[in-house]
DNA sequence: TTGCAAATGCAACAGTGTTGCATTATGAAA
DNA sequence: TTTCATAATGCAACACTGTTGCATTTGCAA
């Protein structure tokens, strides 16, 4: 078969492969109902891999567009499952870190409006409430 | 001169010291436009004490209201001067993250609403927005 | 089945924050 | 001013988190 530019391209494009690590990590992460820390994520998969290889998994996963990080107000990254991006990453939904067991929750149906201050170019938002989640309170 | 209860529990009170590294790193917060982090604060001094200190000193200063603890939306902890919390420490104002020069502002003039979820219990707010401060649009 | 390269494991490293303990120095009391 | 209890510091050592380089393994397309 004759190569033109686009199989030549095609060629060139890393292809992504699944393996058992990224499949694991990101149904762990897609059925967790809180956002998991590096931490809680190599302690629930116990052994399934090398640390670096879930940090190399989650750095993956993110720019895959799969699950999105989280900073928690104590400076704890976590993940969480991406459920309504399909067509354009929107990761701009408010976060609740609880104070008590430091579970971070997505609320995706939470709104919330502010005072664009002039002289500042918004791009990004990060929101967070603290304080106790259902199971704490 | 004989030692009543509030006597004893006075001299049990911890008393605070004013110290060369805690006046400068204060004066350096107090005088800086933006958030400052641990080792910005370490470059600053240049030699004013050993780290260690800074981060008792940063400690210290967080516990006795005179500074708050700033997490930028990468993670790394910064401190900015407490100007508005005289009588009530009342650090619920936005904060702006520069994706350039990784600067952390306080807006503490910027007013934010959201409609408060149930079943959550909200005692803090934590909001941060991303982009390019004025220095650098 | 074969072979390229994506993905992994391992070691080694850098950065950040903490703790214990001996030493220094602050400020109140004498 | 001098004394002295203890707040504060310096230093070493440690724990934790995240990164990088490289040899090896493994997924998957040809
Ligand atoms: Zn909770
Ligand atoms: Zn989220
Ligand atoms: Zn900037
Ligand atoms: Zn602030």
């Amino acid at each position: 078969m004759q190569q033109c530019c686009i199989m030549k391209l095609k060629k060139k494009m890393k292809t992504v492969r699944n393996t058992t690590a990224k499949t694991e990590i990101q149904e762990l992460i897609a059925n967790s109902p809180v956002a998991l820390s590096h931490t809680e994520i190599q302690s629930a998969t116990n052994g399934l891999c090398d640390r670096v290889t879930i940090y190399r998994v989650l750095e993956r996963l993110t720019v895959e567009g799969l699950i999105h990080k989280v900073v928690n107000v104590d400076g704890v990254v976590k993940y969480a499952g991406c459920h309504s991006c399909s067509e354009k990453h929107n990761h701009n939904h408010i976060h609740f870190s609880c104070q008590k067991c430091k579970s971070v929750t997505c609320l995706e149906d939470v709104e919330s409006t502010f005072k664009m201050p002039k002289k500042y170019i918004i791009s990004e938002m990060n929101f967070t409430l603290s304080g106790l989640c259902p199971q704490c309170s």
